[in-house]
DNA sequence: ATCCCCCAAATGGTATACCATTTCGATGCC
DNA sequence: GGCATCGAAATGGTATACCATTTGGGGGAT
């Protein structure tokens, strides 16, 4: 932790902590307190704090420590709607624009998630499961569209990452991503953004279903 | 200047320069400088940078000052592509889920509006232009993107702000957003969707104009 | 016993001091 | 005269000190 910007590491430490569940969803952060934990001063933990509550993963009170956030379901479905629209807007933005490198870089993506399918260590899969679909993102060239998209998956990495445990269907993940990746490179928009579309219905239905469940227990 | 947080006073006081010109694109801003000028310390001035940046108002240079943004035509028609997207999201979302009294909000900031259209002040004409819009948004319930819609709407305030300033074109501004509001409280979706993407299509071609005249001379 | 009030500790907000890197002009070499 | 180089000033990054508000519990009044 000796890089150029100490802000930067905090907050890919606390973001990591926050992920993970060993910050616990509801629990406040005392600037003092872990600041002295990770031996750093309170002035860039506060900084690395206004990061990641403005990826969401913090709620700032005024004058109150900040606390962890613990989204409801609503909350999160919201923004995986704003993000399967943002994704639904790159896939017609990607066809028009995208050249026939960043296609391969997709495609890369995409074979390299079909060689992990038996992969032990769901951290790696999901997080090239990211990848892939970061990556037709960012075959639009929309600097924006790329930040603003990467700032939804970042905050929706928990929620994603929870139920992606619990659903053990890869092969569906797998056969949509192929679909989704032979519509880019055909520059078929129809193709594309219908199993984009149905992409996220399930990852919508997954993520609801583990909600009603941690609910329930 | 005495309110409960004092970073955030400094950053809409620093948005407002930037935004009317006071603040040069381009131009850079040395922290201690600002801060004695603004009589405050940098702690409280560093945080409202890091919020006019993730607006997209200022550019962060790791270990040099911050700039000024000075973004091409490229970045502002992908911001607008975004902010179009975004809306239009918001439009069929809120043509199911908004409630009567968000629709009546919606028809109050356009009838007022419609009450401005002699008004002299096109920066009052302006910030109710942006007010309706964001009342569609707000009639979604969907508060991610309420929050990202409204980011993108600061982001790009400068930019329509000056296109509008040339385009002497209210008629067709309040006759469409007649056609909108309508197109809402009738829960008409294509009316409203192919209204408000024509809308977008002239605020577009009005910045685009602006930007070609600019590179000119 | 219960409720209220007050005070001390905790905590976030702000200011200031210190450090490492970058700038940029002066100086000297080619 | 131009260009490379060195160094002092400037500047962003970090640490620490100070202040105002909040918080939570204990003691006293009812």
């Amino acid at each position: 932790m000796a890089e150029p910007n100490l802000a930067e590491d905090i907050a890919n430490h606390m973001r990591r902590q926050i992920l993970l569940g060993e910050l616990a969803p509801g629990q406040s952060i005392k600037e003092r307190d872990n600041a002295t934990e990770l031996g750093v001063s309170r002035t860039p933990l506060r900084e690395a704090i206004r990061m990641l509550a403005k990826e969401g993963l913090v709620i700032l009170r005024p004058a109150r420590s900040p606390i962890v956030a613990d989204p409801s379901l609503k909350e999160v479905s919201d923004a995986l709607e704003v993000l399967g629209a943002l994704e639904l807007f790159g896939c017609t933005l990607a066809i028009e624009n995208a050249t026939e490198s960043q296609i391969a870089r997709v495609i890369g993506h995409h074979e390299k998630l079909l060689s992990m399918a038996d992969t032990r260590d769901s951290l790696d899969f999901f997080e090239e499961d990211m990848a892939f679909h970061k990556s037709i993102v960012e075959a639009t060239g929309n600097l924006p569209l790329i930040e603003t998209h990467g700032a939804y998956l970042a905050r929706l990495w928990r929620a994603r990452y929870l139920s992606a445990q619990r659903a053990s269907d890869r092969a569906r993940v797998l056969r949509q991503h192929g679909v989704i990746a032979e519509g880019l490179s055909t520059r078929d928009i129809p193709k594309m953004t219908n199993e984009t579309k149905e992409h996220f219905d399930y990852l919508f239905a997954n993520v609801s279903v583990f909600y009603k469940e941690r609910e329930d227990g």
